[in-house]
RNA sequence: GGCGCCGUACCCAAGUGGUAAGGGAGAGGUCUGCAAAACCUUUAUGCAUCAGUUCGAAUCUGAUCGGCGCCUCCA
């Protein structure tokens, strides 16, 4: 079974050929790092995440490339206004370096926590400079770009091909739009390469057209071709960027080159509250921050991955509550499966033919454009029969239990990176010993009658965050 | 105004021509000193509405209603 994408250039679903056998280049939009990731980032990173994870499954060898963005972006339309990041440093009174380097290292632990891996390149837009002056200087020498004012924008009626991605033409972007024509460009959709610093202007480097900083489209141009080659199979990024970015990016790359810039565009849908696309200007963000502090970040990245990455996911506490119990239920079943493995049972392996009939219907959700929310469904009809096994198995052989744990291994950790077992539960150090030494107390007094004292230890470690579950094998814990 | 997407149970959400996955919540049950947890069973004759195509439609076509995204920085 061939992986099957959506690919947004063609709007259709076609077959995945890399452009080099068995391997694949990469590239996915980064974050603009001037404030904390909320949950849109990361359904985002999560999903390319998976796409990343299933590609080395399949045998490619990828180099995924993601972009640190540490300049450039304005707070206005039409190339004007303030730099994002300047911005937020005037307000905290820092240099807008040191702002850079703190949200970058909170977007890292961020994605850590959720077992995103790191990308294998994560160029800074602010390090590479000198090869988007170059880009430019070669887009101004081909004729694609002009000057004006120390400024130099790129050209969009030298395009016969702008708009393909976003499927808008120009006339009608131009009757419709509501930026307001600024005279240094010749036409309103022309956009910038290099922008005119003015004195005061904190973050400017020099360049042929005098002192400035580089446009918001130009870093991604000339990072994933520095590191991609000139045409590269994957560019993935959220929706809300497929225009202008997007669109600009293909123009500027592909005029500069005159070959085709990327194979495949993926685009991964929002995040919603209440139907409403979750995003900083409407202020209805939740940082992973705070997400945390309620969610273990497994359960966050479970949610994502509940809901396909092309569709939107409205976020609730209430649907979250909803993956974390369905998580919880797959680590139950999986770890009660790890115990009975261990009883190296007799049995038939009647099982193997079943099993094997999951595992096709699990890769064939993830051949068909990454379906994580349908792998999921079928990995939860595995754990209803699991259980079942599990309950009431005499049959059940050694091997096929071992099988069965290998898969689930594999299909949730390895292919999803989903932990199969909680974050910060360790069977090292003091404290689990001293909970087992509090269990087997209570399990004495439990023997000899002594509920009261039975349950105040039960209750009172549940103050303390540890929840005693009492099952036929024994006690277990956890923390709540 | 232009381009595009969506509407599936109380909530989240798969399914794009063959008779409604999955998770949560709810209900019933097993287990249990109690509680919790766990496990099992169950829960949409129907997929916004209306019409059409078809042997067959949540899926295709048209219309209507409702919601949203992009066209400003945004994952």
């Amino acid at each position: 079974m061939p992986l099957i994408i959506t690919n947004s250039l063609t709007r259709t679903k076609e077959e995945f050929k890399p452009l080099i056998d068995g391997i694949v280049r990469m590239y996915v939009c980064g974050p603009t790092v001037y404030g904390l990731s909320h949950l849109g980032h990361a359904k985002s990173y999560v999903s390319f995440d998976v796409i990343v994870r299933y590609l080395r499954y399949l045998g490619y060898k990828v180099t995924y490339v993601q972009n640190i963005t540490d300049v450039g972006h304005l707070t206005d339309d039409a190339d004007e206004g303030e730099d994002k990041i300047a911005k937020q440093a005037k307000k905290d009174k820092l240099h807008p370096m040191q702002v850079v380097e703190m949200y970058t290292r909170e977007y890292f632990e961020d994605m850590d926590a959720m077992n995103v891996l790191r990308p294998d390149i994560s160029p800074r837009a602010t390090g590479h400079i000198p090869e988007q002056v170059e880009m430019t200087q070669q887009l101004l020498t081909k004729g694609f770009a002009y000057e004006a004012n120390g400024s130099v924008y790129f050209d969009v009626s030298k395009d016969k091909e702008y708009g393909k991605l976003s499927g808008r033409n120009l006339d009608e972007a131009e009757s419709g739009t509501r930026v307001d024509v600024k005279s240094e460009k010749k036409h309103p959709a022309d956009f910038a390469l290099w922008k005119k610093a003015e004195p005061n202007h904190i973050m400017q480097w020099n360049s042929p057209w005098g002192s400035g900083f580089p446009g918001w489209h130009i870093e991604c141009s000339a990072m994933s071709m520095k590191y991609l080659g000139e045409t590269f199979d994957i560019h993935g990024g959220g929706m809300d960027n497929q225009f202008p970015h997007h669109e600009c990016e293909i123009a500027q790359s592909e005029s500069a080159t005159k070959k085709p810039f990327v194979k495949y565009w993926m685009h991964n849908n929002l995040v919603t509250v209440n139907g409403q696309k979750m995003g900083k200007s409407l202020g209805n963000f939740t940082t992973l921050k705070d997400a945390f502090k309620k969610f273990e970040p497994g359960v966050i990245r479970f949610f994502i991955l509940q809901s396909h990455y092309r569709s939107t996911l409205d976020y609730s506490e209430q649907a979250v509550e909803g993956a974390s119990k369905g998580l919880e239920k797959l680590r139950n079943t999986v770890a009660r499966l790890r115990t009975e493995i261990n009883k190296h049972r007799k049995g038939s392996n009647d099982f193997r033919e079943r099993l094997k009939e999951y595992q096709k219907r699990f890769f064939e959700a993830m051949d068909d454009d990454v379906n994580a929310p349908a792998a999921i469904g079928i990995l939860f009809e595995l754990v209803r029969e699991t259980n079942e096994i599990i309950a009431d198995g005499q049959n059940a052989s050694h091997e096929f239990m071992s099988e069965l744990d290998e898969f689930f291994t594999t299909a949730a950790e390895t292919v999803l990176g989903i932990r199969l077992t909680a974050d910060g539960t360790s069977s090292e150090g003091l404290e689990p010993k001293l909970i087992e030494l509090l269990i087997n107390s209570r399990a004495e007094a439990r023997k000899a009658k002594q509920f009261a004292l039975s349950d105040k230890i039960r209750d009172d470690l549940k103050v303390m965050g540890v929840v005693l579950e009492d099952t036929k094998e024994g006690t277990t814990w956890k923390k709540a």
